[in-house]
DNA sequence: CATGAATGAGTATTCATTCAT
DNA sequence: CATGAATGAATACTCATTCAT
């Protein structure tokens, strides 16, 4: 693609990492619908359209596929939601607009979203996929705690508030995932508007 | 063996539901924490104190274990949610009184809940668990419905609206389960209050 | 078979003994003429009778059987050749009961003879079966520096006259099982005697 | 490539010829410890510093390497013990010479010894590798039975009094390498006149 | 009825070999 | 010629299921 501007010199460059795109790509398709214990590696290979023994050369063990797979979702929903950080003065706005970036990439990335909160738990994820969660949680938690502090939200204990906020998201993905139409633009501002009412002083 | 000295005792016929329970307790506990492919029969056996062989007495399959399984606990949800169902003339008790009686259920079955959650669009749950699963929708949608028509619920899709309730529901309890510690009373109407000031009108 | 004794028993307790043992035996077949890694576990269960399952029922993995034989027949080999360890008093008596004790045993098991010499110091080996070995040459080595010091043998390294004499009566078991021919009592006699000459005084 | 330019120098034949050697040279080192099956084809080709496509251009698989490794150093080791074979009057000359070259031999590449040893007998050496084994064999087996004509050695089988020998001799290098230090040129003659003593009429 | 030893189909993983560069 | 990424057949090992006791 973008690549006219190197042109001239072969795609070296991309040799094994489209393998490893196509690997990461078949492994979320299948891990979203069919559970991590319920795809076999021999399957992502063949969705992948590769040999099932390059998988092995990618990637040290299936379960070092889905830790990997993990944080690099992480990471993208990270970035898609958090990147340009400039918390708006008010909780209003900061809700909106955090809302609208996560309906954003839960719209153009349906199964990461999906399979970020199916993995969410997973005994198979190790520490640093662990931790890169953690991190995540504690920088939600400060905000929320600091507009509480301003009487901008309910005076409730924050995990709740988020699990609220969080779980009501998810569930609307999920759902829309199950029945596989994307939700309108309409519909995104409309569950925004129910979940500030929720959460709002 | 010695059955004949006993064959006027009809209790003993439970014996084997002793077994039966045993079985599915076991296998629910597993099948929250481990998942469907994550749990094996020998696990499911040796926590139930049973022999692995029994547990073939009693289901045909581990996957038809997991749909007894299923089936069971949301007729238990149902029951506990539904019954004396006399739907009371404003949306805003009805609410109070399902989210209470959710909370309730999930409070004292928490396992029983996440698993609902987990296996909700399992590809292994045959066609008569999930015919279950959609009498239930269909009920409570007939019910947003009426109350969209009393102008007391948002005017938005009843699916959307109860996406999100759902899902803000299943967010807490999920949240309460890792953090193994149960909510308070205050917690919990604290959400309901959350939750209704997201859907109604 | 010679459980006359407790014939109204049923043999419960070999319930499992017979296989562990059929997989045992057919496990040394099978490395001795192929080796450790040209061995495949199949082959073992086909060999053995047993379904490739069982043998992981018996053994945790394929490293631990080729070490619970190696200790088995090791062990085997020092019961038959020290027992009843009472060293005669001249070196002459004890080379010979030394050397018919090990061609008896390497004529009656000569596969376990030649596996435990092939596996000497294979890698797979772990830590208690290396101390077995060990345990053993420490016993040989203190009895010949022992008939030294008495002027009975040659005043060469130790281990040297051991080398010689393990290895000459090592290559004569390989030649014979080579030759698939067992050597007569008379030409076990003519290489003790050829031996002892080697290293007497 | 830019072989054009050099296509009238012959000795570039010879960098091939290079190549070659390191990977017999890197195969041999790891067949004799950890066998042939125990060695992964990748192995050889990293000690070889070669890539392992390149293996293939010089040997057919990886059986046909072991072949002709066996093969080459099998031949290397009747090279070096027979050359110059004018057999010497006496069978004390005769055996000291013998022994003197082994022991040269296998001081000198202690790892060809070893090889051979090890897969003398195994199933994958192919009909030319046994016949080549087995005319080293018919040589000496003349030579002893003539000694024994001469009532130089003892009237016992030549096979037996071979394996007591070559047994010996390997019992010896094996228990050098094991202990990874060289025998001295005192303990070789020590062995030598042990050996002597075990044969001699 | 209950058991758990036995099974073998199925899974993750390795490795000899090929082939595009 | 040389390479090493890619492959898939083969291997160690697991586990749902059966069945003799």
């Amino acid at each position: 693609m973008a690549n006219a501007t190197t042109s001239n010199r072969p795609s070296l460059r991309h040799i094994g990492g489209d393998k490893r795109e196509a690997i990461m790509s078949a492994a979320l398709d299948l891990f979203v619908d069919r559970g991590f214990f319920g795809t076999t590696v021999p399957e992502i290979a063949e969705k992948a359209n590769v040999g099932a023994g390059t998988i092995y050369r990618y990637f040290d063990s299936k379960e070092a596929l889905v830790n990997e797979l993990y944080r690099q979702e992480k990471q993208r929903f990270a970035t898609n939601v958090i990147e340009n950080w400039t918390p708006p003065s008010g909780a209003r706005e900061l809700f909106r607009t955090l809302w609208s970036k996560m309906a954003k990439f839960a719209t153009q990335h349906p199964k990461s979203f999906v399979f970020l909160e199916l993995h969410h738990h997973a005994r198979y994820l190790d520490k640093a996929s662990i931790e890169l969660e953690q991190r995540m949680l504690a920088l939600f938690t400060g905000t929320v705690i600091a507009a509480q502090a301003r009487r901008e939200l309910k005076d409730a204990p924050p995990r709740l508030l988020m699990a609220l906020v969080m779980g009501a998201f998810v569930g609307v993905v999920r759902n829309c995932v199950e029945m596989s139409e994307p939700l309108t633009a309409a519909d995104w501002q409309t569950a925004e508007q129910c979940m500030w009412e929720a959460i709002r002083a």
